[in-house]
DNA sequence: GGTTTTGGTTCAAAAAAGCAACCGACGTCT
DNA sequence: AGACGTCGGTTGCTTTTTTGAACCAAAACC
């Protein structure tokens, strides 16, 4: 993996954990029911030392956690802990934008069903706190606690540009 | 970036395109409104032949569009396309994991706000068609029309390990 | 007790990322 | 008009990651 992004930014936070070409296809996987070192790699393709690598820093970083499973020794599962699972709105985020705009309608590799009634899962739905559609003019960034004094301006300047760019 | 993912799969495929340290930060640079070559750089931080290699990837891949600013030449825009403008819900999925899993509650860097109520746009939802939630294991993967044979088998072989897991 | 499976580690070679220097076409200022 | 700065890169070198294969010890299986 790359170099660390410094940046208190959720973005950047997040792709410091998840940025690369094979730790989201490792909790796909655990997604699909892998538990153990030999699945990930063979469904994944990954090579072992990469993924040994990848998910002693998933365990530190407690999106999975590493259970001992022979009778003393030598055999792990890897399960996703609540932080893991967690990934589950981002996964399908994923799936259904790879879906729509990688492979196209018609031409979907994996759907997304509910098990209860059978249907397709819709689209993930951007919607405020009183349920109105937001389209991307509606969002504002707005430094949090966590916001250091770059963000801030970084925010700042944002807000007027997107501000001269609507129109507004 | 690392050799591609060969599978048909929406992660695999997704991750083709944005799985990697930089993209989706130029796309979060989108987002706050930059469109020049140089505000991507000077606010990721990203070298330029990155950006310029990473720039002229994702205009053929039809997520940003390459605009001529100059009065005859050298001097460009960078706007997302439709196809870009749709990864506005994986980043929002971003924004509220990093938030939530690697600042956590009362240190998030960045929040964002509905900008016609004021409030903070509530965590995605993942719903039915009918409006129920779903939790982990309401979720089933089904092979669609375009699923290999492999990725069939892998998806069988899901739905039999999770439903022993889930002790059905 | 012998073989296979599991979960790694180690090493060399190839690929990608990082970094600084360079460049030509505009723009801008005077 | 000339000088200087900006924009959007390209080139070449160094460092870091990834790849792929070989190797290994302990457990599990037969």
């Amino acid at each position: 993996m790359a170099r660390k992004h410094t940046q208190p930014c959720p973005i950047a936070g997040a792709l410091n954990l998840l940025g690369d070409q094979w730790t989201l296809m490792i909790v796909r996987e655990a997604f699909y029911g892998s538990s153990r070192f030999g699945d990930f790699q063979k469904h994944t393709g990954i090579s072992k030392n990469l993924l040994a690598e990848r998910l002693s820093m998933l365990v530190a970083e407690g999106v999975f956690r590493k259970i001992d499973i022979g009778d003393q020794g030598t055999r792990y599962a890897y399960a996703l802990t609540r932080k893991g699972r967690s990934l589950r709105t981002l996964m399908v985020a994923l799936y259904q934008w790879g879906n729509e705009h990688v492979f196209g309608a018609g031409a979907e590799p994996v759907l997304l069903v509910d098990r209860q009634s059978g249907d397709q899962i819709p689209p993930l739905r951007l919607a405020s706190s009183s349920g109105r559609d937001l389209e991307d003019h509606d969002i504002l960034f707005r430094p949090g606690p966590g916001a250091d004094e770059a963000v801030r301006r970084r925010l700042a300047k944002a807000l007027k540009d997107r501000g001269s760019r609507d129109g507004a």
